[in-house]
DNA sequence: GTCTATAATGAGATAGAC
DNA sequence: GTCTATCTCATTATAGAC
């Protein structure tokens, strides 16, 4: 139980922290600026444990730019099939995805920066769903959402709007702040716990924001 | 008049092609990921030259994520100082960033990305006006918009709202569909031609948007 | 599986001719 | 100012001992 990683009961083993640590590195610096010995060294082992486990450092990166992306994108598709109103989806959506970013706040400039170049790389992100793609599954949240903003529209409780519109409006709004953190920081002269306020009182508005676009 | 980059009559010159250069290829793969050779390459000059010009590829990359954070933060302002009304103001935004970053798609994604690493260099931004910061930058807007909103309100025409909210309110519904512009077009399901057609619906509908969540 | 040692090469940077 | 040739070194990757 010696080691240079100082496992304790909970360890997960030796290729999990690589690529627990690769995340970590990867997220915060892109591919091309992460160092495999910066990952070796947060994970406790030998950088030549990376290449045996993983082969090269573009597969490690592969690896950790298909995980990031899913979960960015799914994390919140079962409590988006759950909800039953356009407005409680709204809600939940909101304080979802923002738990999901404090957690993860790099992921999303990550994702980004990455596809610009690798694209095609956004194709593979449904690996274990045979048959399922990623615009088949944007196809099915668009579906979701229309069918609650036309059961809210037909109560006459809020106007019509593409839905795509919508999610795309929603979505700008959660996410942007959290991508653009340090510019907005700089801007509004701002640290991490005004950040942080800033934050709290972003998710509290948001729905109510939104909402109100909506109203007839 | 023969060579690499085949000069016309309107020839910037060699340090300015190899800015040009230099931008495009930055903002696409980032710091880590550029090479000086294709910005070479791209200029049309030899690799040397680019290091007789700006000493180092990180003294180039500086320059460049200075000059296109400047950009993307100041290109606006005039503008934004000129529109007497907060309706006025957020249509005229709307309209003139989407056509910004129609001309600088990546420059975003780029400087979100660089921010991570390097958020000192936000503080840099104004290295030309003497006593001015970003924040101090950063408040003569939020002022500007505050003083919109309070008359607006006062005339009832709007509800009230805290000026940076609306502030990142705007700019996220903007700017986001550009960054996050490989991702769309996955979950979508759609082309450059179909991109395209969404942002200038997005140009047409925002302001509307935007507003309505304004009602009083 | 994990380490040490080393290979292989890509890329930034400079010297010096022109 | 611009090029060719060269240097240096950081970094990925592998071979082989344990």
């Amino acid at each position: 139980m010696s080691g240079q990683h100082s496992p304790d009961s909970a360890d997960p083993g030796a290729e999990q922290r690589i690529l627990d640590a690769a995340r970590r590195v990867f997220t915060r610096h892109g591919t091309s600026g992460a160092r495999v010995q910066q990952i070796a060294d947060e994970a406790g082992v030998n950088h030549a444990l990376v290449h045996y486990y993983f082969r090269s450092k573009e597969r490690l990166a592969e690896r950790v730019f298909a995980e990031t992306a899913n979960q960015l994108v799914n994390a919140l598709l079962p409590s988006i099939a759950a909800e039953t109103t356009i407005e409680r989806l709204i809600e939940r959506f909101v304080a979802g995805y923002v738990d999901l970013l404090k957690e993860s706040p790099f992921a999303p400039t990550y994702v980004m920066a990455e596809a610009v170049q690798h694209p095609e790389r956004l194709a593979g992100l449904m690996e274990r769903a045979v048959g399922s793609d990623p615009s088949s599954r944007g196809r099915l949240v668009i579906e979701r959402v229309g069918a609650l903003i036309d059961e809210a529209v037909a109560a006459g409780r809020i106007r019509p709007i593409e839905p795509r519109m919508l999610i795309v409006n929603v979505v700008s709004m959660v996410v942007f702040p959290f991508a653009g953190r340090q510019v907005l920081m700089a801007l509004f002269g701002i640290d991490d716990a005004g950040f942080d306020r800033f934050i709290e009182a972003r998710r509290r508005e948001l729905p109510g924001f939104i909402l109100d676009s909506l109203r007839p």
